[in-house]
DNA sequence: CAATATAGGTTCTTTTTTGGAACCAATCAA
DNA sequence: TTGATTGGTTCCAAAAAAGAACCTATATTG
């Protein structure tokens, strides 16, 4: 298969895989929520070539994870910045943060520590169910298929477990 | 600046997507975590070339996800299973999950549905600060150097913010 | 006001990474 | 024992990425 059919999977991974499962991008994402907001700023920060960043900035936009705002008189200089599709994105990032920093971190620590506004306290993240709070643990959960599936499948449109 | 040098980066975002920030890698923990773990189940569910297959499996070996468990008499032939380590990236694959059904379901709906065994209710997943339980959002947050950076300044290795 | 610098790219060439197919050795099942 | 399956490797062509040079339109400086 190639990648760029990967995104024809009925799977949500896959989907979102297709639009931020590459090499940079998370990262240039990852800036944006560090309100790095303009071309020359992403190319400082990354070292990616210009090439490569115009290509991924324009298909960040396309997706709808960042919009471009005008920031010159003559409106032709733009910034990026995240839209309510890419704010959302924090979970993924926080939860690749965290991950690093657990498993590969140098003996000094953690590179960034974060601190929560609303309790005050340095803050480690944790994934929970939203209906007992509970922590959530691979084992304790049932995946099975969802309407997307179920739907497709009433319709004649799949026919196997994808 | 080249891939490869990317964990360089005092970041422990850029040091998880050194190991599975490209393109195939968190497909195949995806597998894995559905119980995949043979080299041509792999290869069934993927898609993916066994030259590239091959390459991925070796390097999460080499990372400590997966372990090879010889599963034939002979203990030439192996499966594939995830470590600790890699069952730690749990998160990182639902909070991708959970993006790609809310923003990149098709209308059908999400593909999966999720029961959570511990309450026996159909899950959402929410990630919360572990100090006060409160969902975490982005503008709550403030990140600072962590030990993994101040250390290293003290010593003098680094000198301008990473 | 002209000259220079800067932002935000595009184009070109080289190197790396993929994809696809063919091949192969060891094991297993009939 | 014969053929199928598993788990690869090798080779080649195609695609993507890196690096450098170039370009155009603003912004700044002198």
């Amino acid at each position: 298969m190639r990648w760029e059919e990967i995104d024809s999977q009925v799977c949500s991974m896959a989907r979102g895989l297709a639009i931020f499962g590459d090499r940079w991008t998370l990262l240039i994402i990852r800036d944006a929520f560090r309100r790095v907001r303009r071309f020359s700023d992403f190319q400082k920060s990354l070292g990616i070539t210009k090439h490569r960043l115009s290509d991924r900035l324009t298909r960040l936009v396309e997706a709808d994870i960042l919009k471009k705002v005008p920031y010159d008189n003559a409106g032709k200089r733009f910034e990026y910045r995240l839209t309510p599709k890419g704010l959302d994105l924090y979970p993924v990032l926080m939860s690749v943060v965290q991950w690093g920093d657990k498993w590969e971190s140098d003996t000094d620590g953690a590179p960034v520590v974060y601190t929560h506004k609303t309790c005050g306290n340095l803050m480690n993240t944790k994934y929970v169910c939203d209906c007992c709070g509970e922590e959530v643990k691979a084992k304790d959960i049932v995946p099975e298929a969802g309407p997307g599936v179920t739907k497709k499948i009433k319709r004649g449109e799949l026919h196997s477990r994808v």
